[in-house]
DNA sequence: TCAATAATACAACAACTGTTGAAGTGTTGG
DNA sequence: CCAACACTTCAACAGTTGTTGTATTATTGA
């Protein structure tokens, strides 16, 4: 995973009513959610639900699909996933005594 | 992990900066970075760079110790893990299929 | 003690983000 | 076809966030 997307993606998830949406939307699984079930659930203007959505469909985090006069949100667990294996690896979290244990072993650059 | 504790990790993590301030930390394990070494890697001014760490350690993501007159920061990998937890229990990626899977049996409310 | 260094705190500003209300696009049922 | 519905787009505003320059605090070495 680049940097840019795990940025993206934290920017998406960084407010309480895009991390609300993203949540409905996993529990809701293969079925996705209409956007005014969406507005209805979480109580939030369709307008404003409307903006949140695009973050998070520009983001990768979740897919639209039209449906008559409906559109049908859904999650996309493979960019968490991925999200996921890139905080693991990258930063090493995950296995913090690995992680810190091999850092001790690389040559350190003492200031100055 | 708190919903609250997940949305002050993606703010912090939100910026370029902070992110780049952060891998850095947990690339130096345990033996973390003095701010100046910090700002010279990473090229940011010194007062900009305060600004950022005082928002990785209000996070939880980092934090400091008193060196002399340096200031030595060190990731905090445990929260990280949480996270991951979190996102992984929670959100349910990690195993799409299983997740979605189990949605797919839950009753479904269909619109209105 | 005094000058130099390390870092933080503060204030001002620009830029970005989220919210709201009103208007617009597309779809369906009568 | 047209009225109702579902949702999005747009513009305006308020609030927040990040950056920059300046000042301050604290520590060290001479």
């Amino acid at each position: 995973m680049e940097k840019r997307t795990a940025l993206t993606v934290f920017e998406s998830l960084a407010t309480g009513v895009r991390l609300d949406i993203y949540r409905l939307l996993v529990k809701q699984g293969p079925d996705g959610m209409v956007a005014g079930d969406i507005a209805d659930t979480l109580e939030v203007a369709p307008n404003n639900l409307s903006f949140h959505l695009k973050v998070l469909v520009h983001a990768g985090l979740a897919t639209v699909e039209q449906e008559g006069r409906f559109q049908r949100y859904r999650a996309n667990p493979t960019l968490m996933s991925a999200l996921i294996t890139y905080l693991t690896k990258e930063c090493c979290a995950g296995q913090p005594e690995q992680c810190f244990g091999l850092a001790t072993l690389t040559p350190k650059t003492s200031r100055r």
